[in-house]
DNA sequence: TGCATCAACGCAAACGTTTGCGGTAGAGTC
DNA sequence: GACTCTACCGCAAACGTTTGCGTTGATGCA
C-alpha cells in the first residue's frame, strides 16, 4: 500500500555520498563543503525527503515536542493560552501534544504518562487535580511548568515562586478592580465563583485583601456547585435578595453566565447590580452589556511559557516562576451605582 | 543530570528474561505464560517503566498519533471539535499533535510537514488555504480527513463525498432556518458573512436555495473584510438602512459580533431586526438576547472524525465522507417580526 | 529408549537517525 | 620525493523497540 517513505539512505544513494554526509549537510554542519550541502539539499527536496523524528529522538534521547495539558480547551481562556503556546513552540521548531485533563485524575495520569512515553522535551500544565509532586514524578526528568494560578498551594501565597509557575498577577488585578469599584462609588460587593479549583480561592483572597486595604468589609461569597449546569441560578436568586452593589466573579465565564441568570431573575445589569469579570475573554468585549474585566493577555502567557521552558532546557536550570502583568478594562457593567430619580425599585 | 530512563533491558535484567519476552509480556502476547506475564508486569511497574514511543514507532513504521490542524483553536467551534477529537483519540490510545494554521500557507505547510515527520497515523484538517491535493500530497501516504465545510470545492455541492470529508449538513440547517423564519412571518432576509472561506459560500448558497424552495427572493448579501477587526461596523450601518426583517449569519461568532455592532448602531435585536446564527457555540445560549441558531454537535463531530480515521487505518480503505445531522435551536432573537401598536420607527 | 510434539522463551535483525573517530586525497613545505 | 597539514567525507555504533524464527526442556506415546 504505502510505497515506503524516503529516508536518508535514499538521498545518500542518489547523491553518491554517505548517510552521515547527508545528515550533516541537511543540518548545516560546517565540515561539509558548501557545494555538497546545496547539492544534497536539492536532492532531498527532489525526493521529498521528510526526516523521521522517531529515529532522531531515539538517538537524541528527547524529541522536539512539548506536552500541554489543559483542563478543557473549550474554555476560551485556555484556548487562548494554547494558541499562544503552540504558535511560539512552532516558531521555535517544536511540536505540541495536547491533552485535556477534564479535572479527572485517571485521564490526567494517562495524559502525563503519554507525554513521558513521547519523551517530550518539557511539559506545561494548565490545571490539574493531581499534586504538583505527583505531576513532576510522572514526568521526571522532563521539566514541568505550571501555567495559571491553579497550582498555587492553598494559603501558600507567593511561596510557590521556586516551583516553576507562570501565572497572572491576580492580586494586582483585584487591587485594580477594587480601586475602580470604590472610585465609582460602589459600596457593598459580593464574590461569585465555582466550588473547586485554587484560582477561585486565590482571587477571593486577593479581593478580600484589596477591600481590607481600603478599610472595606469582607465581600459576601457565593460559590456554585456546577457553574456550567445551572449552578448559578440559585446564586442569582440570592443576589436578588441581598442586593449587593457590585459582584465580582472569579472569571469571565462565570460573570457572563451569571449575567444570564440575573437577567432570568429579573435583574438588569448594571442598573440593579454591577458585574466584574476576570480574564478578558473575547466575548467579554461584545456581551450585552459589555463586561468590565481584568485583561491578562492569555496568548502572551502561552508564548512566555514556551520561552521559559526553552531556557530551562537549554540552560539546564529549573524553571523559574514569574508573574504576568494584568490590566483592568473598564466597559459597561460598572458605570457607577444607579441613582434613580425618585425610587430604587429592583423588582422590575 | 537525568539518570537515564528505564528501558526494556532494565526490566529484562531484573526479571531474568530476555527483552523479547518483556515486550511480549507487556503487550499480552499469549505465547508467554501467565506467570511470567504478571511477574514482568509487576517489575515494570516497580521500575516505573514507560515505553519509548519513538523506538516503537520506528519499527512499527507509524506512531499512535494523530495530527490535527485547525485554523485557530481560539474559535469556540473549533475548540469544541478539538476537544471531542482529543478525547476520543485518547480513549483509543492515540495522542494528538495540535497545530494552528491561521489561514497562512507557510504556517500550514510547516504544520503538515511536522505531521509527516512525526509519521502520524492519520491527520484531520479543519480548514486550510491549501488545496486538498497539496494537503494530501504533503501528508501522503497518511490518510487525511477534512472536518467541516471549509474544503468543499466551490460550486462542487455534494460532489466531494468521495474525498474524505466530515461536515455538518449546512443545507438542511439552512432549510430549517428558513422554515422557521417563514413560519414566524419574516419576509425580507439578509445574509452576513466574512470575505474568505468556503463555508460562507456554501451556507449562502444553501440559504438561497432554501428561500427559493419557498418561492422567496434572494437575500441581500453582506460580506465583511475582517470580521474580528470591526469589519462588521459598516455592515451594521447598511443593515440599518436597508431594514431587512431578519439577518442570518454564516456562524455564531459573526452573529454575536454583528449584534454588538447593531447595538452600537442603535438597533435593538430582535425588535428592529431578527438575527440567526450557525454552530450553537456555548455563548449563543447566554447572549443577550439569546441567539437562535443551528446546533451542530461539534464535539460529536470531533469524536466521529476519530472513529472514521480509525476505521480507515484498520481496514485500509480510503476515508469516506459523511454529513453530520444538525438541528435548529430557537431562542430569543427570532420571536417573529415586531408589530408596534401604532408606528414602526426604527430610528430609535 | 527413541521420537515427535508443544509450550515457553531467547537471538538477532531491523527501523532511520546522529556523531565520534578514523581515513583519504590534494596542496603545501622542505 | 617524503613529509605534514587541512578539508572533506565515510564507518559503524548506538538509541529502544518489535517480531520471525530458532532453541530448549519437558511431556506424551509407542
Amino acid at each position: 500500500m504505502s510505497p515506503r517513505r524516503v529516508t536518508l539512505v535514499d538521498v545518500a544513494k542518489r547523491a553518491a555520498v554517505s548517510v552521515a554526509t547527508v545528515s550533516r549537510a541537511l543540518s548545516g554542519d560546517s565540515q561539509i563543503s558548501e557545494a555538497t550541502q546545496s547539492r544534497v539539499r536539492r536532492i532531498a527536496d527532489d525526493l521529498k525527503y521528510v526526516p523521521n523524528v522517531a529515529a532522531r529522538s531515539l538517538v537524541l534521547q528527547s524529541s522536539a515536542t512539548f506536552g500541554l495539558m489543559t483542563p478543557d480547551v473549550t474554555d476560551p481562556i485556555h484556548a487562548q493560552v494554547v494558541t499562544g503556546f503552540q504558535q511560539q513552540a512552532a516558531e521555535q521548531g517544536y511540536s505540541v501534544i495536547l491533552s485535556n485533563g477534564f479535572w479527572d485524575p485517571v485521564t490526567e495520569r494517562r495524559a502525563l504518562r503519554e507525554f513521558a512515553a513521547h519523551r517530550v522535551a518539557a511539559v506545561a500544565v494548565m490545571g490539574s487535580v493531581l499534586s504538583q509532586a505527583e505531576v513532576k514524578r510522572l514526568l521526571s526528568p522532563s521539566p514541568v511548568l505550571f501555567i495559571g494560578s491553579e497550582h498555587v498551594p492553598p494559603g501558600g501565597g507567593e511561596l510557590d515562586m521556586a516551583r516553576g509557575c507562570l501565572r497572572p498577577d491576580d492580586r494586582d488585578g483585584m487591587r485594580q478592580v477594587v480601586d475602580h469599584l470604590i472610585q465609582r462609588g460602589y459600596r457593598s460587593v459580593a464574590y461569585v465563583s465555582g466550588s473547586s479549583g485554587a484560582t477561585q480561592v486565590i482571587r477571593r483572597d486577593a479581593l478580600v485583601a484589596a477591600l481590607a486595604d481600603h478599610g472595606r468589609a469582607e465581600p459576601v461569597v457565593f460559590s456554585a456547585d456546577d457553574v456550567d449546569a445551572g449552578g448559578l441560578r440559585p446564586i442569582a436568586a440570592r443576589i436578588r435578595q441581598s442586593c449587593p452593589d457590585a459582584v465580582v466573579c472569579y472569571d469571565d465565564k462565570t460573570a457572563l453566565l451569571l449575567m444570564d441568570e440575573l437577567r432570568s431573575a429579573g435583574l438588569t445589569v448594571p442598573r440593579d447590580v454591577a458585574v466584574v469579570g476576570f480574564d478578558d475573554i473575547p466575548f467579554a468585549r461584545i456581551s450585552n452589556p459589555r463586561l468590565t474585566t481584568v485583561s491578562q493577555r492569555a496568548d502572551d502567557l502561552g508564548r512566555t511559557s514556551v520561552d521559559l521552558l526553552l531556557s530551562t532546557i537549554e540552560r539546564g536550570r529549573l524553571p523559574v516562576s514569574q508573574l504576568m502583568p494584568v490590566a483592568l478594562v473598564v466597559r459597561e457593567t460598572t458605570p457607577g451605582p444607579f441613582r434613580p430619580p425618585h425610587r430604587k425599585d429592583r423588582r422590575s
